[in-house]
DNA sequence: CAAGATTGAGACCTCAATCTTT
DNA sequence: AAAGATTGAGGTCTCAATCTTG
């Protein structure tokens, strides 16, 4: 509802600046999926897990007690609560985290790691290390990747979603 | 299975320069997945499309006859073909898309534009182009954009998988 | 009641099997 | 038989509702 067009010439004809910078964002997507996709068929290939999985056992791995709460695993992962659940679900299934309460929040589960899951930890990171630098930081050299991650984290730093401005 | 290490120290403490690295790479990520999550809501309010559907009426937009074999769509979203039927089904069912067969092979089917399918691809493609100078370009410049992509895009160029080194 | 986590229903993708046309 | 597309089964995520603890 509602078009406040001047006419419908709007409809018709999209501007040439737009095709050129949506050509350029398609190319720049394309390559980093194709990367996602040798990244994890690598981690697959070697430890056995998915991609979230991996972000999981990595964070645990480097975690205090090599344990966290569920929601800072949602939040790591960008995913909902109830995605998470069924992650560790699958996880735990695996052998490679176990749940327990938390002592003194007897509301909040937290999510450790087994002796198992901190093999996968240390072999996939192993191979997801070798596959960044192979594919990524080889072409790019050791400051032209270290750019490429500034340039693109300082854009999104951390908070807000769509139109504030 | 096989585990060829020189001991189990292997298994106790991955290198610092992997930590490093995969920490980069994190945030990186991080970065790239907040920036497509503001894509997606703005299209999704602007037009009321997914990221899939805009590949799909963008593309078709800008093709002769504003229509594709089912395959070449599969190929850009890298979908499946069988994930492709049924996007093209969802967008059908909304309007935006008409199926037709080939008429010199009846083995191709082809999704074409519809007029409500093309309001909506220039609808969207304006709003994700503002979205993305909004965010990106402006906070890089134009030049820093530019070499972001042409970095990017050189790493993984078109066509191979895992480890044909 | 608010916060943390889980459950059930639904959406969207992949893989394997099938159908049609060449 | 090979190429193109669709169907059915299965896996993984999200949203809404629920349960438990503070």
């Amino acid at each position: 509802m509602a078009e406040p067009v001047t006419s419908d010439a709007t409809e018709a004809c999209p501007d040439s600046r737009d095709i050129a910078l949506l050509g350029q964002w398609q190319t720049f997507n394309g390559a980093l999926q194709r990367l996602n996709e040798i990244l994890l068929a690598e981690l697959e290939a070697t430890a056995g897990v998915t991609l979230p999985g991996f972000v999981v056992v990595w964070h645990l791995f480097n975690a205090p007690e090599r344990s966290a709460p569920m929601g800072d695993l949602a939040q790591i992962l960008r995913f909902s609560t109830a995605g998470t659940t069924k992650l560790i679900d699958r996880l735990a299934e695996a052998g490679l985290v176990e749940r327990r309460t938390h002592a003194s929040d007897r509301r909040v589960t937290l999510a450790t790691l087994t002796p198992a899951g901190a093999g996968v930890a240390v072999r996939a990171s192993s191979a997801a290390a070798a596959a960044l630098r192979r594919h990524i930081v080889a072409p790019l050299g050791d400051e032209g990747f270290a750019t490429l991650v500034r340039a693109v984290s300082g854009i999104a730093p951390a908070g807000d979603a769509t139109g504030n401005c």
